[in-house]
Formats: structure tokens, C-alpha cells, sequence
RNA sequence: GGCGGCAUAGCCAAGUGGUAAGGCAGCGGUCUGCAAAACCGCUAUACUCCGGUUCAAAUCCGGAUGCCGCCUCCA
């Protein structure tokens, strides 16, 4: 993906937001806030916007149907987005506008596009006059007609065409509202992005992101009304995350599958949602199941318990490196730039897993500087490349205390009895009694325990 | 009806003209009192099928089949 200037302007969809986020959020948040780390990586200065529609229909609905405010609704939600997606280890967003922080910004393009003819009034709505903008449909590979329209939905009689879009709505008694030249009202779904897109981004910029279904017409109509107003193209990449499917299942509300992101964090662990959510190309569908996070978390398991033995071979985790990057690195960026595909990264990653293993395999009792070199060498790469994905962020100590705390009430392991065990059998260890040691292991074995005795004495994990 | 996507080993998944990354699972080995971890080796001679282009195709073209998405709010 070529790249502009040092720079890199990028917005992304953010949630409307009336309900608690789910895995399909977490896959575009997380997608967007690697693409935003690795550009950072590479050395450019990235403004990335991430909006919060907080005005909208359904945020009407909810809120009254709970007898509450609309805007301490949107509020609450907010809240609970950050709070889930620092927990995913997101990073936030350079800004972060609400769409009612901007009733002015957006009043102004509507305007613009009254002036310019591309905008009509009927009653108090104002509505965006697709016929009148000739590029409409190029995004989404559409044309007007062959679409069918009405299909699924009655068409308001008062557009000119079926596939003209509201800019501006009339106040309904009992909605928030503002002022507007055109009444009271307020802004329709698509034009907030255009307002502050062009407010904090400028008229034209590099990538614009989102869910693969805001495809049509969310953002056919954002290029319709940003190029009509201003003139100008609107972006010059769409990067457009597919679907996460739920045991290969379509995660819908009528289905009642959809898995919010706070009650997947209560069972795995950051990191690995992150793992698997990147483990695929963005583009492609993902399909959330239980082994596959499993999976994810025995590899996220590898790699810690890799930088938990160069941690005891070095001493220590805390080496200033002086050393260039590696070929581990250089691979990860290549991949990276070959249209973000963390799936390869992360092939990269575990093949520096390996070739550090080994090396550590391979090293004698002497251990010597060259060795030391080359060891944190490699390890920085590995370190780069966790930093991009967000992964690899906890010390190693931190990491397994946690897993074993998740588990421990997972799988009913009582650590008492378990320490009393391992006490037990390294006892019989010492007097070399194997058979009484053994059975102790498969003992702690039935409870889902796994023993590794080490040089400095037996740890134990969780299976 | 229109538009688009996908089909690679037991499972997940890269691969965008030169003969199949990586992970999980499995098997064999090294290490170990036994294990675990780690490493090494093995695990796709039909890359959905049928045609075509090419010296050469998982990769390009045409067709078929299957699955999925969008066209309505949706990440």
C-alpha cells in the first residue's frame, strides 16, 4: 500500500452507540488500531479518527423504550466502548468526535450541497439527490438501475429517488433536536462522517475504514455528498474488515449468538482475542468458536513462555538493544505491507519463535556476548512485532499469574492441594521413589494440573 | 432479480505465473528418573470440478458446483 508524505490521515466507522460491543466491533477496532500502529512503526504521523455516532434512530428508540435521556444513553455507551476496548488494549484514537459536537460542521455541508443543487427539502427533511451526483454506485460496483429498489422497505414517496438519502431530519415531538436553517431537526446518518472527516482530515485523505456492510450505501453515500460539496475525491484507499460468524453461523440479534466483547474477556485473555481476531486477512470472514480461541491462546502460551526462558537466559528483561533490527522484522513489514496481512505476520512471528528456541537449544554452558547479541537481536524483533499487534505486552510473570488465575476457577483447581501435591512428590523425588512421584503426577494430572520440573524446582500450570 | 466474495492437509490459515508459510492436532526422535517445555523429522504426487491460455497455473481466462455476504439498521 503506497503511502503519502510522512503522513497518514485515516478514518474509521466508529459504533453507533446504543448497545454493548460485540466481537464484530472488536474485529474492526482492533484491525484499525494495528493499521494505525504499524504506519506509526514505520515512521509516519498518523491522525486517525474514530467517531461515535451518538444521535440516530435507534439510539431514540432505545432510550425511550428504557425511559431514558438519548444523550446519557450515548454517553453510557461511550463509556462502556472505551472501557472494553482498553481491555482489548486498543489504543485511542488521535480524535474522537461525537456527531452532536459537530451540528454546525454539518449544517454547513448541507448547505453547501442546497447551493450546489445536489440537496432538495420536502416538508422539514432535507434530502441528498443521488441522480444528481454522477459517480454514485462507484464504490459498490452498483448501478441505480439495476438495484431494486423498495425490495425490502417502502419508499418514501416525498424522494425523488428511491435511493435519495436524508441529510437532515425534522424534529418528531419528544426527539432531541437542534436548530437548522431548514428547522428544527437533526443530521441523518451519513453526513456526520463527512463533516468531520473533512473537519479533522481535511476534504481528501488516505484510508478510510469500516465493516465490510457499510460498504453500500454508508459509504457510497459519504464519497456522494463529500465529493458533490467539496469538489474534490474524497479517500484514496477503502480498507473494508469482513464479518466475524459465530460456529460458522452469521452473529445476528435474531439468532441471539452475538458475543459481547466484556463477557469473552471474563474467559480469555486480551491478547489471545487479539491473536485470533489477526489471524486471519481482514477481508475474509473469521469464525469465532471455542477451539479456535483455544488455539489462539496456546500460541499466544508459546510466545510467553519463549520470552520467559530468554528471560532466565539473559538474567534479565530489562537490556538496552543496540542492535539493528533483524530479518524477522523485515519480513513482519513486508507482510505488512502487502496490504496489512497479520496472517503472514504472525507466520513471521512464530517462525522467530522458533529460530530463538532453537538458538537457546543450541547454546553450551558457555554462553558468550556474540550469543547475547543475537539473542536480543531477535528478541527486539519479536518485541516490534508484538508492539504492531498489540500482543506481548505483559511480563512473562504477569501473563502466566493471569492465566492461572482465569483458570483456576474454570477448571475448580485448588492450590493448596495442588502445593501440597507437588511438596508431596518432590519429597518423593528426593528419595528417589519414582513409582509414588509418578502417581502423584497422574494424580494432579486427572485435576488438570501438568508438572514441570525444572532446575529450580517443579512448576505447575493449569491444563 | 441485481452486485460482490470465498472454495488450499484432520482443523485454522498464508500464497496474486515457476512447483505448496505458519499455527493447532497427530506420529517418530533428541532431551528427561518419568514427564513438561523446546528443538529435529514426518504428515497436500487431484490446491472444489471441467475446459482454455502458457515452456510453466492453487495463482490468469471461460464454464460448472457449493457456501457466504450486500442490496434494510448493522463492525
Amino acid at each position: 500500500m503506497p503511502k503519502e508524505s510522512g503522513k497518514v490521515r485515516m478514518y474509521v466507522c466508529g459504533p453507533t452507540v446504543y448497545d454493548s460491543c460485540h466481537i464484530g466491533h472488536a474485529r474492526s477496532v482492533v484491525v484499525f488500531d494495528v493499521i494505525a500502529r504499524y504506519f506509526r512503526s514505520q515512521g509516519f504521523e498518523v491522525t486517525y479518527v474514530r467517531n461515535f455516532t451518538d444521535i440516530d434512530d435507534k439510539i431514540i428508540q432505545r432510550a425511550a423504550m428504557l425511559g431514558v435521556d438519548p444523550k446519557d444513553l450515548a454517553e453510557k455507551y461511550i463509556r462502556e466502548f472505551h472501557q472494553d476496548m482498553d481491555a482489548l488494549k486498543v489504543d485511542r484514537a488521535t480524535v474522537e468526535p461525537k456527531a452532536t459536537d459537530h451540528i454546525p460542521q454539518i449544517i454547513r455541508v448541507i448547505r453547501l450541497l442546497m447551493e450546489k443543487g445536489y440537496a432538495y427539502a420536502a416538508d422539514g427533511d432535507i434530502f441528498f439527490s443521488v441522480t444528481a451526483f454522477s459517480g454514485y454506485g462507484k464504490l459498490s460496483g452498483r448501478k441505480l438501475e439495476d438495484m431494486e429498489a423498495g425490495a425490502r422497505v417502502d419508499v418514501d414517496a416525498r424522494k425523488h429517488d428511491p435511493f435519495d438519502f436524508v441529510l437532515w431530519k425534522s424534529a418528531k415531538p419528544g426527539e432531541p433536536f437542534w436548530e437548522s436553517p431548514w428547522g428544527t431537526g437533526r443530521p441523518g446518518w451519513h453526513i456526520e462522517c463527512t463533516a468531520m472527516s473533512s473537519e479533522y482530515l481535511g476534504q481528501t485523505f488516505d484510508i478510510h475504514g469500516g465493516g465490510k456492510d457499510l460498504v453500500f450505501p454508508h459509504h457510497e453515500n459519504e464519497i456522494a455528498q463529500s465529493e458533490a460539496a467539496f469538489g474534490q475525491p474524497f479517500v484514496n484507499y477503502w480498507v473494508h474488515n469482513g464479518f466475524v460468524n459465530i460456529n460458522q453461523e452469521k452473529m445476528s440479534k435474531s439468532l441471539g449468538n452475538f458475543l459481547l466483547i466484556r463477557d469473552l474477556l471474563k474467559e480469555y485473555h486480551p491478547e489471545a482475542l487479539r491473536l485470533f481476531l489477526l489471524s486471519s486477512h481482514y477481508r475474509s470472514p473469521i469464525d469465532f468458536t471455542p477451539q479456535h480461541m483455544e488455539e489462539a491462546g496456546a500460541g499466544l502460551d508459546k510466545l510467553y513462555t519463549l520470552l520467559e526462558r530468554t528471560q532466565t537466559v539473559l538474567g534479565t528483561d530489562d537490556f538496552e538493544i543496540k542492535t539493528e533490527s533483524g530479518d524477522h522484522w523485515a519480513r513482519f513489514c513486508e507482510a505488512m505491507d502487502n496490504d496489512f496481512n497479520t496472517a503472514l505476520g504472525i507466520g513471521v512471528l512464530f517462525e522467530a519463535a522458533r529460530q530463538i528456541n532453537r538458538l537457546m537449544d543450541e547454546a553450551t554452558a558457555a554462553v558468550g556476548n556474540d550469543f547475547q547479541q543475537q539473542l536480543m537481536r531477535q528478541l527486539r524483533d519479536i518485541r516490534k512485532i508484538g508492539a504492531v499487534l498489540g500482543i506481548l505486552t505483559e511480563s512473562p510473570k504477569d501473563y502466566f499469574e493471569g492465566r492461572q488465575a482465569r483458570l483456576q476457577e474454570k477448571k475448580q483447581v485448588d492450590v493448596a492441594t495442588v502445593d501440597a501435591l507437588v511438596a508431596e512428590r518432590t519429597e518423593a523425588r528426593k528419595s528417589k521413589d519414582w513409582a509414588r512421584a509418578d502417581a502423584i503426577r497422574r494424580k494432579l494430572e486427572a485435576m488438570n494440573v501438568l508438572l514441570e520440573d525444572r532446575p529450580e524446582g517443579t512448576a505447575w500450570k493449569i491444563r
